[in-house]
DNA sequence: AGTAATATTCTCAATATACGATAAAATTAA
DNA sequence: TTAATTTTATCGTATATTGAGAATATTACT
């Protein structure tokens, strides 16, 4: 095994349940002598990735909440996309929570979200977390612009193997790209309701999307217009400025090539 | 050089002005030969601590914001404090920023924060944001919890190695802790004025502090009283959760003993 | 499209480095 | 204090990592 290897393993044995562990735990669930572990976590601890905590335990370090602001200072999807969520929010017709999403790898995953303050319900969606590839309309909207090969690698890696289901869950997304947008009910969260649009930039490598999720009970069919009109109006504006933080970078870079 | 060093230092390249290098600039910086450079970067994208962008550029990853959620999830100090940021914005006489921050080695990083939202200054405080360790009263009121060798150990490592200036320093310090409150002015941002307290836990060895910041021009000496008041009830507040979830981690950590 | 320029991966032999068993030391608990 | 546990240090060996350079893939340009 190499040793960034470990390192990511060890990493990952930290969840949102398993928050703090010992040498011994570490050295247990990877089967790797402790002596090694302590000389990995060491280094970790040396350059902030975890941190000692009481009892000879370990934890994750600030070393990810410093690179986490970086990321959210300069990702161009979240510089455009965040500042949109409150207004979207506020002008959907009953209270929301408004999620900009985005693959990375085979992940989805939740970048920005802003919840309606009187919004009951606790989502699965929050900012950081991974969201499953298969359900709920904000996943939907991000496959949906993935074809070919790499979708059919990405749906066999979820597990979705076999042939014929593979057809008809591509003929759903297909319908729904006709549509130009996903809507899904309960496959997340029960009891919710969302509704997704695409959002994407080649140049950026981009394939997010903007949702707003409701809970069913406040809704009525007859919300369903201003939900999508807001949604694509959002959409394109995030688009937009997503294209100017680009060119901006762009500039960036060139002046530097100036410079130099 | 140890693979986890390049690792670390290819990292630590990355800033909010400096978002995304090419292998090139990497190779550049650390006096690498890039064939190195490209299989260390394509092992870091492969887990998500990198992801390439646009340009055959490459940028921070999803790990970051992954491990971050994680830590806010599970941080002891945040899920006791971060609830009571905002009651506290409230309750202060004036518009403010208010900071939970901690420190992390030799550094004071701040780990929450809640804005007033009338609070017009752009404060340099910031949730994930390194705070200069010897200015300002949020650091104060962490370094005031230091002594002996270990404080000077940091001082000297922040560039005070004079051991007169050093003398005069932590008597400043010393006041201070009589006092029981860190109050600086236009220290770390000109225009502000920084109240603090400090916060502790030698069990789960969290030192850290809690801050109210406020413009200078919106403050009158007669606001004084109710500040002070505000972040010690908040202060103990903390305290006391922060030792609650201790206990519950514990209980967790004990049950999963008897289990095995 | 076709070509040039760049970016990325691959190969391989030399060697630096990480590995793990064990001992020693330091810290914590009883 | 002693005992138990956690952490660091040592060291020979095996092996993963390194970097030069070739090969390939991708992108940019005409």
């Amino acid at each position: 095994m190499s040793g960034f290897e470990r390192f990511n393993k060890i990493l990952n044995l930290f969840s949102e349940k398993r928050s703090s562990l010992t040498v011994a735990e570490i050295s247990e669930e990877l089967k790797i002598p402790s002596s090694t572990i302590y000389r990995t976590v060491r280094e970790m601890v040396l350059a902030d990735f975890l941190e000692s905590a009481a009892g000879s335990y370990f934890r994750l370090g600030q070393a990810f909440i410093k690179f986490n602001r970086i990321i959210n200072l300069s990702d161009p999807l979240i510089q455009a996309g965040e500042p949109f969520l409150k207004k979207l929010a506020n002008e959907n017709p009953i209270p929301s929570t408004n999620i900009l999403a985005r693959l990375f790898g085979d992940k989805v995953m939740c970048v920005a979200d802003f919840k309606y303050p009187s919004f009951k319900n606790n989502t699965s969606y929050q900012k950081g977390r991974l969201m499953p590839l298969l359900y709920g309309a904000t996943s939907r909207a991000i496959i949906m612009q993935i074809k070919g090969k790499r979708l059919s690698d990405i749906l066999n890696r979820e597990g979705l193997n076999d042939d014929n289901q593979q057809k008809i869950f591509i003929s759903g997304l297909d319908k729904d790209k006709k549509k130009g947008f996903c809507k899904t009910e309960g496959q997340v969260d029960n009891g919710l309701i969302g509704f997704a649009i695409s959002i994407n930039n080649k140049k950026l490598g981009i394939e997010a999307s903007l949702s707003s999720i409701f809970n069913f009970s406040d809704y009525r069919p007859e919300h369903e217009p201003t939900i999508y009109a807001n949604l694509s109006s959002y959409a394109i504006l995030i688009e937009r400025y997503i294209n100017k933080i680009f060119f901006e970078i762009e500039a960036y870079h060139n002046k530097d090539l100036n410079k130099g």
